[in-house]
DNA sequence: GGAGTGAATAATTTATTGATTGTTCATTCG
DNA sequence: CGAATGAACAATCAATAAATTATTCACTCC
């Protein structure tokens, strides 16, 4: 079976190439069998249909997504809340980046999830969990006080919404939603963590930023530098 | 000008009509002008655009739908606290059965905004004066502590964005998302109240619901007896 | 005998055309 | 003279035809 996964991996690099150029719709099975140096037909005993292969491919995106959000739990950080708060903004620059610089991935995911409405539930189960994580070790070790971290969970998953995918809430800048989520952090935390001795717990201060890697902000613009512009008609009476 | 006025209005009673029953896209100019007894030239002089003409509408619908939320304000109610929720879940509860039952009044909105993304923009800046006056109430009360009256609106109001227009996000049931914004309202509550004597700000009850007008759950769309919006239990605007 | 083929077919997309609609404006009406 | 008209024109839409593409399967070939 390795000589059939391997060729599998064949068909996954050259479909991932082409969605990404060129976008998922103006690619063809003939052009994916010729990269692959097949035919048509031999794709179709790796995948059951074209969308299968961008599934697979967004079904991959969302795991490493997830663990580039992950590595911050495994870095020495002084606390819960330190934690929590990398988390959320590594999601709203992660997400921000890929939507600036890789716009044909938006467009992947958007179709694999209006034909397979699941993946979206679970890669936000997926990030989910990651935010339980944090937060039941910040009660194990007192540094919040919760009573319910599933329902706590969830919540601060919800009210983080808008910091996920941002721009297509709003054309605020990435330094606006920063602050902006801070706030929101501020109110959070203040909810989650206990006063001490009548002292406020302090303001969200926006990390420095590891700066999630701004995703191939290629120079390899050579073929394709034109943004598929999608222009609607818009333009009325001045 | 008074006749100029009654014509104008003539022409946007017409187009309300036909925009909630068929839609924007399927209401022609010819069809107004003729449920006005006018040409379509004469249309155009009372709107620049046929597109002005759904703006107008919105606009109206836009302000009567913070009329509702801010009703709340002036009802005879115990706490600050409870105003900020009441005010929350009537937004929740509003949208979604606008969402529900009007899908037309989503069309219109949505067209209005791709051409007028101001228009957004401002509805939701009406929306957040709400809050802040909320906010600024329970700060000058006492009950509330918050540092920052405007940054601390602006979070609140982002962090309950899911529960705008919720169906646009997540296919959840209502009685989820009130479940789901119960959570999320009781984090946001620790945060925004002090702690008295060490007992933790209790949890956010999901309110009874005034229950804003289900907005025509009509058996029958045979006749419409105008569509005037939001058609509360209070006859206040008009 | 199973990996691979490629022509045949069904489904979808794109191009073309004719009809409809939004908008303007010279003109009429009161 | 302001209010209103409706024919004229450009922009948009709907319907259809043409072309492209996804998928299948009877069939080779190591």
């Amino acid at each position: 079976m390795s000589e059939s996964d391997t060729t599998r991996e064949k068909i996954i690099v050259a479909a991932r190439e082409r969605f990404s150029h060129y976008g998922y719709p103006k690619t063809t099975i003939a052009e994916l069998a010729e990269d692959c140096a097949m035919s048509p037909g031999n794709i179709y005993r790796f995948f059951k249909g074209k969308i299968d292969i961008a599934v697979e491919i967004a079904r991959r995106e969302a795991l490493s997504a997830v663990e580039v959000i992950e590595a911050v739990l495994d870095c020495p950080v002084r606390s819960s809340r330190q934690r929590l708060e990398e988390v959320v903004f590594a999601d709203l620059r992660y997400t921000f980046h890929l939507l600036e610089n890789q716009p044909k991935t938006l467009e992947l995911a958007q179709i694999v999830v209006s034909d397979r409405p699941q993946f979206q539930i679970e890669s936000l189960r997926r990030e989910r969990r990651v935010f339980q994580r944090i937060l039941h070790e910040g009660q194990a070790s007192g540094e919040f006080m919760v009573d319910n971290v599933p329902a706590t969970t969830i919540a601060l998953h919800a009210a983080t919404t808008k910091y996920r995918y941002a721009q297509l809430f709003t054309n605020q800048t990435l330094a606006e939603l920063e602050r902006e989520l801070a706030h929101v952090m501020t109110v959070i935390m203040r909810g989650l963590m206990p006063t001490v001795e009548g002292h406020a717990v302090p303001e969200t201060q926006i990390p420095s930023g590891t700066n999630i890697a701004p995703i191939a902000a290629t120079s390899d613009v050579s073929d394709i530098s034109t943004i598929s512009g999608t222009s609607t008609a818009s333009g009325k009476s001045a």
